[in-house]
DNA sequence: TGTGAAACACATATCTA
DNA sequence: TAGATATGTGTTTCACA
């Protein structure tokens, strides 16, 4: 269904989405039309989910990363839609998993200050029913990729 | 520095893209000129880092993250030096962060199972003083997202 | 800051193996 | 069915007013 050059294309432009079809195309070693008709496929099967601008946090004062790990102790399915609901609309809410042991949920919030946290931090609590939430900041970023390892 | 209007183009911009000038001058009510050279200086500052397509994990056989928290007892500059650089260049290790409180570091791992977890985490462990390491898996993305709140 | 023209890249039709 | 060739159209880029 995806074949070796199918993901050499989406190596490629995962990296880099400014490259030109031509420039692809010489690249995994396939013509132009080809490498177009490819990567059409891609996007209209959903592999590729999107093309985006990354902005860089620091410049735009988005420098402060929280993790959040939040425990309930009300596991009604009421509950866990109202909670996903609200939490995900949280735009300064980047990430949201639910998890295996432990913690239930995690999530990665970007702020420019620790009070902007605490801000995004009683929106989340607000009317929710929420055993523990323990947020840990992060010191430095080492790396933070859109890239996946195909 | 940044102004409103580079505001409203980098919100489009981080959304989507494949938006032509066009589209984005009328949208933000400049002139097509003005909102290129308004792109190509976001660009040239470092504000655009990149453009990028988006891979769906999923469909590439990327469907589980590992949360990993890391503490060492060795804090010595050399071993941390060792360490970034040879965890950032994992390419399964898509974020990676040195973190305040009881976890030192907190990596995010894209995987296909567990058993490719392990292979990873053997990747990490290997020839590094680590106290301990904990992971933790998600059952289900939430939200995902690079977009950020502007 | 705006106009316009050249360069470029994209999308598609048609043809071939 | 998949790839190559050819071409009209749209978009970007940049010089100049």
């Amino acid at each position: 269904m995806i074949d070796a050059t199918d993901k050499q294309i989406l190596r490629l432009i995962q990296r880099d989405a400014t490259l030109s079809l031509e420039n692809i195309a010489s690249k995994v070693d396939v013509s132009v039309n080809t490498c177009w008709r490819r990567v059409k496929h891609l996007e209209e099967t959903g592999i590729i989910s999107g093309r985006v601008a990354i902005v860089d946090p620091e410049s735009v004062g988005l420098g402060q990363t929280v993790i959040v790990s939040i425990k309930t102790n009300n596991h009604s399915s009421e509950w866990l839609e109202r909670f996903t609901e609200k939490t995900k609309n949280i735009p300064e809410v980047v990430e949201f998993y639910r998890m295996a042991g432990e913690v239930d949920y995690l999530l990665k919030i970007v702020v420019n200050t620790v009070a902007d946290y605490d801000r995004v931090y009683k929106q989340i609590i607000a009317d929710m029913e929420i055993s523990d939430v323990s947020a840990t900041f992060a010191m430095e970023c080492i790396k933070n990729t859109t890239e996946l390892p195909l």
